[in-house]
Order: C-alpha cells, then sequence, then structure tokens
DNA sequence: TTCCTTGCAAAACTTTTGCATTAAA
DNA sequence: TTTAATGCAAAAGTTTTGCAAGGAA
C-alpha cells in the first residue's frame, strides 16, 4: 500500500479533503491505473460509495488541474486519467484499449524539434499503438 | 495543387465516389490539415456544399479506415483528422489548440521498448505539448 | 430492380452547469 | 454564520443510428 495519507496529499496540493473526494482519491490512487469518468462512477458504487456523476466530473477535473492525475488523450471519444502523473509513456492496445506504461527510460529521443518561437515544451505524449502481431507463415 | 484525381484516389481505396464524398474529399485533402466534424462542416456550408452531419461523420469514419485520412486524439473532446495519413507527429498548443505538423526527421529514437508479446506496433503518436514560455527575468 | 448513399430527426453518449441542499471552516 | 462542496436534473456538445427518399449500378 502507498497511500498513508490521502487526506494530507490532498491538502498539499490545496484540495480540501472531503469525503467524497477521499473515496475517488483512494479509488483513483490506489494503484497507477488508467480510468475514465465513467469506469471511476462503477467502481465507487461497487464499493459502496454514493457520489454523484457531477462529482466525479468535477472532482476528476479539479484533481487534474491541481496536478494529482493527468489527463490522457488516447480515443477521441471520451477523457482518460492517469493517476501516475510521473513522466512516462503509453501502450495502447487499439482492439481492446487497454492502456500500460512505459517507462521514461525504455523511451530515448536522440533528437527532438525546438518549440516555436515564443513557447516552451510543457510535455511530451506519447502513445505506441499495438495491434495482434500478424502470424509469420 | 496535389489533388489532380480525387475520384481516382476514392476508388483506389474502395470508395464509390459520390458528389458529397467528392466534396469532403476536395476540402479535406485540398492540403495538409487539421480538421474536426463540426469545422469540416461549416466549411462545407461555406463553400456551398449541401452535406448533411451524419454524412460528414459516417465519411469522415469511412475515409479514416480506408486509410484516407488518419483520426487523431489530442484533446479529449471531440475527434480530430489529419489529411496528411504519412507518418509524422504533432506540435500541440495546448492554449489555442492550434495543431501543427512535425516532420519524422525532426525526431529520432534511440530507444524504443519492444511491443509486448504477440503484439506489434501499428503505429507511434507523438504530442508536444507547448505553452507560452515563461518569460525569463 | 437491387444495392448503396444521403438527409433528417431522434437517440445515445460524454461532459458541464444551475440551483437547492448539505457539509465544512 | 459564511463559504464551499454535493446531488440531482437539465442542458450542452459530440457522434451514431433508424428509416424514408434519392441516386448509382
Amino acid at each position: 500500500m502507498s497511500h498513508p495519507d490521502l487526506t494530507g496529499r490532498l491538502v498539499a496540493h490545496g484540495i480540501q479533503p472531503t469525503a467524497q473526494r477521499l473515496r475517488i482519491a483512494a479509488a483513483l490512487l490506489s494503484a497507477p491505473q488508467h480510468l475514465s469518468a465513467e469506469q471511476l462512477l462503477a467502481q465507487l458504487e461497487s464499493d459502496g460509495a454514493r457520489v454523484s456523476k457531477a462529482t466525479v466530473y468535477n472532482t476528476l477535473n479539479l484533481f487534474a488541474s491541481r496536478g494529482l492525475i493527468r489527463p490522457l488523450s488516447v480515443d477521441g471519444v471520451r477523457a482518460w486519467f492517469d493517476s501516475n502523473v510521473e513522466p512516462h509513456y503509453h501502450f495502447h492496445d487499439v482492439e481492446s484499449g487497454a492502456l500500460t506504461d512505459v517507462a521514461v527510460p525504455e523511451v530515448q529521443f536522440s533528437r527532438l524539434p525546438p518549440p516555436p518561437e515564443g513557447m516552451e515544451v510543457a510535455g511530451i505524449d506519447l502513445v505506441i499503438r499495438l495491434r495482434k502481431a500478424s502470424p509469420r507463415t
């Protein structure tokens, strides 16, 4: 277990630790994972927590804006949130939708373009799309 | 101009070249660009073409499934389509939403993880998120 | 005729918002 | 008591779908 003090983590990010937010934080941050709002809501309900849909969405956005979780764009359809905010990349199995982390040292860039004038790099989103290997004859 | 024969391109991808599809192809493929369904619809209407919303969505999905355009995930909110299907990457100005192409040679990987057992790499989506440079004192 | 495509409206899905109620400071 | 958070339902935005009508083969 690595969530000894969820309350402290919320407070450290300037987030008032209410009951619902702690439930959501517990569900999200109990282990590194990728969840959509709907999945999170389902998990909360199956855990017996009563948290409204609006609160789930609002809390996800709040957590993301405070850097507690990280929004992901992997399909154009819905938003995903990654409980791992450390820099890392992803494998994406397009067929199943499964997301897997790729650690930073697994990828090395020997060349990156300079950002346009007046801009700086805020982050790099790297998604390696996977498909079933075509069986070789 | 590099769209000498849109009809031929559609047919070559197994797509029946109807009037609406040619209008959409002309709008999309006239130049390398990134468009959402709504933007494409607006452009078609301003061009005087009457194409229904359903047809725009269906056609974008059809074109994408046949490899004529490429779906992009840059925000979790709506789908984007890139008329450039050649391998390349993107700058994404988070504030304005602007997307800019990054040519393949601008990025070099000196290390990439092997795909999981039984999987192969279908493609690499690389988005370099940009923000306004913080002015140095 | 037969099959495929289109348009319209309705439905489905995801996310946000208004507002009264409740909880926290 | 004052402020902030929650829940509910409604609204807003995006995409898909059912079906009748139109067009192509």
